[in-house]
DNA sequence: TCAGAGATATGACATATATCATATCTTTGA
DNA sequence: TCAAAGATATGATATATGTCATATCTCTGA
């Protein structure tokens, strides 16, 4: 579904939609070319996994289109969703530069096409490129600081709170369609997943703020209706 | 207590114990000649604030010796322990970095000598020197997989399994002393603080892991008596 | 050195959330 | 298009942890 020619990854960086937004901006045209020659395409199936938790990744991917989730393993072997990815996104980098195994899986959560850059060529543009390294130094530092956030959030909210909190986190990061609904399509397994709590309890408490009219919901798609009501409840702090 | 000349920084970067260690190893003796020159000295009490949740800091502190708590204030003004640091840590890096307000206030645990290194020079040795990129987003990257780690264990595990992995962890980071007490005084609302819990239940669950001999405590001192029991109740995956 | 403040300890009780069970409702893939 | 598998929904119940209250204890600064 879908004209094939948007969803497939361009054939020069240079001509990247995501380029702006992405840890490739600001680099000179020069290494955007080498950039471009070192790289490889892949696409992902909904559902298919693009990192294994454990791994050692033998390169990065640039997300060109899609959504993915990253989820570590807890000790029950229940899924807990750390972060997610969306255009623009660099994933593997982490395990790369702390030369540590993957941390935490990478899920596509919807069809997804991605740039592959080895890892050694991603290291030689770093190298040569200070700017690039300050790019993903500004990245893992924001994510380092998100991550922060969300500790507190889950050692000191409660799940109703935090459950409000997601679909805000969530409406910042993938925004809404033309109907107004989160532009991202979640179970209520996976929505427990983010939030730290049993599938059950999310799927009440998900209930109860639809029957209080703050959000509502048509199959796995959610729709803010009262964003204010939901930053009360979440009492976010920043 | 104890020799001064053993708790100031040493004159010079090189001469610094902790060079190995710290995101300056392996820097080339110019450059740390250069930073050297640049930094300046600064000592704090125990209890006091080294950075505060939401400022702009304009440098980083090298920790030349102590050992300080990271913290992020929750809703209801609970302190909420995000992370640590001691000798060859850097603080302050990640706000800096990430062009975003400190994300989490810094306090010593007990008095501390720093060096701190004023923001523009920082840069300077960061554009100049790829290889101290390369650390820092070694030391960010692998910070991120920590997180990561604790985000899925405050969603994941029992108040109670999160106390006993927090004893692992705090020996794991500041080792033990002469007597096998961990190295690090806290009190239990500290403790409580890291694990994401009421105080009270904090002090309960110390109390039953003392009366089971997993543990033995002499006033804030703690000393783990039975490793084993504890890697068990924590159900530690990594 | 001592007194007051803060920390630790423990009980009683409240409650949010987990767990288990069952019934419908949606997806999804053949 | 349909049937099976999986997801959602909701009730009943158990329980871990939070909250409030009170009583020592032990630091720390004057």
């Amino acid at each position: 579904m879908g004209k094939t020619d948007q969803l497939e990854p361009p054939h020069h960086c240079q001509l990247c939609n995501n380029r702006a937004s992405s840890a490739f901006r600001e680099l000179s045209a020069e290494t955007l070319d080498t950039v471009s020659h070192l790289k490889t395409c892949a696409a992902f199936k909904k559902g298919q996994v693009m990192l294994h938790e454990g791994a050692r990744p033998q390169g990065v991917y640039c997300i060109h289109k899609g959504k993915l989730k990253f989820y570590r393993l807890g000790s029950e072997g229940k899924e807990q969703i750390v972060r997610f990815a969306t255009d623009g996104d660099l994933v593997g980098y982490r395990s790369i530069l702390s030369d540590e195994p993957i941390g935490a899986s990478v899920t596509a959560l919807e069809d997804t096409f991605a740039c592959y850059i080895p890892k050694s060529s991603f290291f030689e543009v770093i190298e040569q490129n200070p700017k690039f390294s300050l790019n993903l130094l500004h990245v893992s530092c924001h994510e380092l600081g998100e991550a922060g956030k969300m500790i507190t959030s889950l050692a000191q909210k409660t799940v109703r709170q935090r459950l409000a909190e997601i679909f805000l986190v969530l409406r910042a990061t993938f925004g809404e369609d033309e109907e107004g609904y989160l532009d991202l399509k979640l179970t209520r397994e996976e929505i427990a997943n983010m939030v730290g709590t049993a599938t059950e309890s999310a799927i009440r408490l998900i209930s109860e703020l639809r029957s209080e009219g703050t959000i509502s919901t048509a199959g796995r798609r959610v729709k803010i209706e009262d964003p204010g009501a939901l930053r009360a409840l979440a009492a976010v702090v920043d």
